[in-house]
DNA sequence: CATATAAGGTTATCAGACAACCGTACAAGA
DNA sequence: TCTTGTACGGTTGTCTGATAACCTTATATG
């Protein structure tokens, strides 16, 4: 290769990665139709101005998110956007409030009925690490990093104390994504001033739990959520 | 590690899939600690027994399920699992029945909210979607795997009414894992004579939906679902 | 007309090399 | 002694070229 061509990909950072999005969006914006084939490894790796390998990597990619099939002896194929298989969040996905809500709306089901399993099935072991998490919370004067933590301690706690390990799993992942998001947003500082009503929150779904009430738990993890998406301005339906 | 471990791969049928597969189960099962370093690719492609170039696409695998990072010059190190941003059920885990019934206690109530959701949102496409994957459950005069195939599109055309992206997601995420694991236990026979009652509730909960009612449709969803729990002999809690 | 075979194209895998980058050890200087 | 600069080895990233496995299509053969 004697000359270099400059109008193609500016070096820097994970090269498949980038070729991989620009070959997504000609997917996801339709100018690759579900079912056409792909152009051929050979051809796209000329065109982007890079090797084999790396268009390899890249297709690799998009197979793994579900956007191509790959048939040996045949081609790569775009496929319908409908079925992925790895349940991945962007945390840049979150910065756009739209989905940001969205994720919030989810969480809300299942935190409820983590509180009313919670209230069924917990052991003293568990409410002692609730109790725990809600100390944390109660001493940390300020709405500071640590208290954020101690938030997300407390609902895993709860979805802990449903012997549930998907609960956890998916309770744990979604609050976490949550969290990082308020975060990254420095949104901590509007939750400053009300720290108290939170904690009082907080206190009324532990108590529900440790009275073995269902009905009431869920109902205060409802209200508990419910609030905190009005403190976050987001508008979310409740049945 | 001076002997060579022929226990290697067979071949078939994508090698790096299998590979990143072993290695994730590595991970995953705590073999490999959250933040310690693999071995690296010239090594990992000995004890396999295949070429780098295999290893690297597994490797690139696990970085897009997040399970694992790399960088440049050091090394590939699993992830810590607090920075994990993609969520991942062994599908071995749910051969077992306790596993399973808490994935589909799981699902309930996201199941429920995405009914009621997907009455208030839905537009006359989704609806034709959602008739469709009934008209082929129907179509199918036995509970044969294309009776599965529409059941799985059934839950995901409601979940996209919602207009909740991670409803989507996450319903489709676990929907699959259940019927996967519901063919894995070649439990489709005891399916074939319910099918008539199976399809009557899905006309139900797709009536309600189409009637534009949130708690019709609730009810119709948790119906539903807390009968296929009894069918398949699941003891599960409901309020 | 049906079937077998050959040819060409495409992906899958392999092998080896160089580039980019990182961490560390070590020497030189303050 | 402490700091700083530098050389070195190791690791991932990328490139190149070749071979194997596989599919589709066309052609030959009976």
């Amino acid at each position: 290769m004697a000359t270099i061509d400059f109008s193609q990909i500016r070096r820097g950072e994970h090269l498949p990665a980038r070729i991989a999005a620009q070959i997504g969006r000609e997917i996801s914006e339709g100018r690759i139709a579900p079912g056409e084939k792909l152009p051929t490894e050979h051809l796209l790796a000329r065109t982007f101005g890079v090797s084999r390998s790396v268009v390899r990597e890249a297709i690799a990619q998009l197979r793994n998110e579900g956007l191509v099939e790959t048939r040996q002896g045949v081609g790569a194929f775009a496929t319908e956007i409908e079925r992925r298989q790895s349940l991945r969040i962007e945390q840049g996905d979150l910065s756009n409030r739209e989905s940001f809500r969205d994720l919030f709306q989810l969480r809300i089901p299942l935190e409820i009925e983590a509180a009313g399993l919670a209230a069924l099935h917990h052991v003293p072991e568990e409410l002692a690490k609730i109790d725990e998490a809600l100390a944390q919370m109660t001493g940390a004067e300020k709405w500071t990093e640590q208290g954020i933590v101690a938030d997300l301690a407390f609902h895993r706690a709860i979805a802990a104390a449903t012997h549930n390990e998907y609960f956890l799993l998916f309770i744990g992942f979604i609050a976490e994504r949550i969290s990082l998001a308020i975060n990254a947003a420095r949104a901590t500082a509007i939750l400053e001033e009300i720290v108290e009503v939170t904690i009082a929150e907080h206190v009324s779904i532990r108590d529900a739990v440790a009275s073995r009430d269902p009905v009431k738990a869920r109902e205060a993890m409802r209200y508990h959520l419910t609030g905190a998406a009005a403190r976050l301005d987001l508008t979310i339906e409740s049945f």
